[in-house]
DNA sequence: ATCTTTTATGCAACCGATTGCGTAAATTTA
DNA sequence: TAAATTTACGCAATCGGTTGCATAAAAGAT
């Protein structure tokens, strides 16, 4: 006996025909509808699964002008961070009947113009983004926001027209980042950040030089060393430090990966952590306590992060508009001190 | 002059209408099929531009019965190395018109499972896997295969039925990495792994072995770690190496982090990295270069990879069966030699 | 000028599920 | 028992492209 032929799709139709009932009944039947007899809906329900039947998600869609899938576009997906948000994204889409499609604008704003055209053709019901490095015009989001799509920005995010916002409290986790390093004895504190145009980073700045303010101290701007963030951007930002003088003695560095591949470079050089140089990152990541001194950070819950997201937006498309869009969440983020910030005293 | 309302989606029949012609006339112009005169081809593109018209890909999808998208299981995202691959795949994907639903396994069965079920139900036209750490056995792929979904594993692969595999040759880099210990004069070398039911594990302990036979090294198995490569179980297995005696001179791990997490947990006990033990990890991972020592390892093409997969994947759509299925594609890994494996002479 | 080919386009069925509306049968009410 | 409801189901249109087949018009051949 020969297994089924594929491509003879099973559909609603051989099934009313099997039982000599309506594609209707069928259909009705399969979804629990009010108005068909328990008796015909387990029936039909059998009949299916006996013939191996599985929904056609396009005609389904196609009729229902509604894709449940939502559409995600991150800078990149290589961190622990990003890994926990969608982990966090999946979970509470599945549970919702949900599909995510995730894609990658390896932080350039064109890359991103394009993902978002792609989702828009895909015809996601909702748009999740934590913008690129570079993006500085949003137009891409229009035709996104033209057609009603609900459009949430997280992390990275914009107040652009109609999209919601959904962050952690950048400049209180900035402020606590430096005011410890104020309380170790750090009078010269570089900030060592990204494009100020993206909040997160704007935001820490903000609480940097409002702890400087906390302590009189005033701001200096050949502190404030901004680049990509990459780990040789940290390699170079250390030549830079090392020839500062007099030498800093504190650094916040507003990534984890970056603070490591500069702190790194500093004791290549001789320079001790934290005697010398204390330092604290951002994000948490797992390697920062690997890393010898283990690196102080700012602890990110990205998976909430992902689960807040996705529960906003479906509670949107749902009609039940408990949380409205075009409002800003804003989630906790606390500061965990470790060895490389930690001054003896 | 309000804009345009939405919901009234601008369909090919609107087009027809607009210019006087049939709705197949439209399709085909938009199509570019050869027997429709270039001149009315023109007039309809223009229109459709101008009517800001998108195609409706589900009429497409359920008339073709096909999705044009591709499914990708990963065990996680959050590695430099999963993010290259997901970053190739994407690259060659949307060359070709595909595009790529992405989910994590998180390493267990079970997700993976339903992973393969939900790609299932979204009718990808391809399903592209690397296994979870706990997977053995493979019937869910089953309604796959059944239904002839081309399935291609990589990296973490199965000879299973019809699936391709793309791999590196494990076997060659654990050899690899084994013998510049010894050459560095090590005699006593601890491998840790992870669950060896994954080719990727058993083949570099193969490699491993081999290289001790080369070197007329007996292989002891109480030099065989196996865990879930976690940072954590990266620190309890520097407690178990340092509860040996004669302590280890040698560490070849199949994780970078993982290598980490334990040479960090040696060196908090004491233990000169790579005087005392010399440690050489798996992946190239960007931070293990600016941890101190600086680890060896073997580099890995994730991007290329990724790319491979795809392009493999595609040819088989399209019918070019230039690389069959059923046939494994090994490309190529090195090791790159840091300080943590070099020994002074 | 007539016949054959080629070119350009239209017709209409189809993909598979959804759903408003209508109605026969069963049940309740008067 | 007749009338009013309720229950259970079917009919047929619809969503928006795609495509095999037919055909009118134009071009070429004889």
């Amino acid at each position: 006996m020969p297994a089924d032929k594929n491509n003879t799709e099973v559909t609603i139709y051989d099934i009313a025909e099997a039982l000599d009932v309506s594609p209707s009944t069928v259909s009705r039947s399969l979804k629990n509808h009010s108005s068909i007899s328990s008796d015909t809906q387990q029936k039909v329900k059998e009949q299916a699964k006996e013939m191996g039947y599985r929904s056609n998600i396009f005609a389904k869609n196609l009729r229902r002008k509604k894709t449940n899938t939502l559409g995600v576009i991150v800078p990149k997906l290589n961190s622990n961070f990003m890994s926990s948000v969608i982990a966090g994204m999946e979970k509470v889409a599945n549970e919702n009947g949900y599909n995510l499609i995730i894609s990658q604008s390896l932080e350039t704003a064109q890359k991103e113009a394009s993902n978002v055209e792609t989702m828009f053709e895909s015809r996601v019901d909702g748009l999740i983004v934590s913008l690129a490095y570079d993006t500085e015009d949003y137009s891409h989001f229009d035709p996104i926001i033209e057609n009603n799509i609900p459009l949430v920005f997280f992390d990275r995010v914009a107040y652009y027209k109609s999209a919601a916002n959904i962050i952690i409290d950048n400049f209180k986790a900035g402020q606590q980042a430096v005011t410890h390093l104020l309380k170790q004895g750090c009078k010269r504190i570089v900030h060592m950040t990204s494009n100020l145009a993206r909040n997160v980073y704007e935001d820490r700045f903000r609480g940097y030089k409002q702890a400087l303010e906390d302590y009189d101290i005033p701001f200096d701007p050949k502190y404030l060393i901004q680049n990509d963030l990459s780990n040789q951007a940290g390699q170079q930002a250390a030549q830079q430090i090392l020839s500062m003088d007099p030498l800093p003695d504190g650094l916040f560095v507003a990534n984890d990966t970056c603070a490591i591949a500069c702190m790194s470079t500093l004791q290549d050089h001789g320079i001790k952590i934290p005697e010398d140089i204390a330092v604290v990152g951002f994000n948490n990541d797992p390697i920062s306590s690997f890393v010898n001194p283990k690196l102080t950070t700012i602890n990110y819950h990205g998976n909430e992060m992902g689960k807040v997201v996705i529960r906003n937006l479906i509670s949107h498309l749902n009609g039940d508009n408990n949380i409205a869009m075009t409002n800003t969440i804003i989630l906790n983020a606390e500061l965990i001190i470790r060895e490389s910030s930690v001054k003896a005293s």
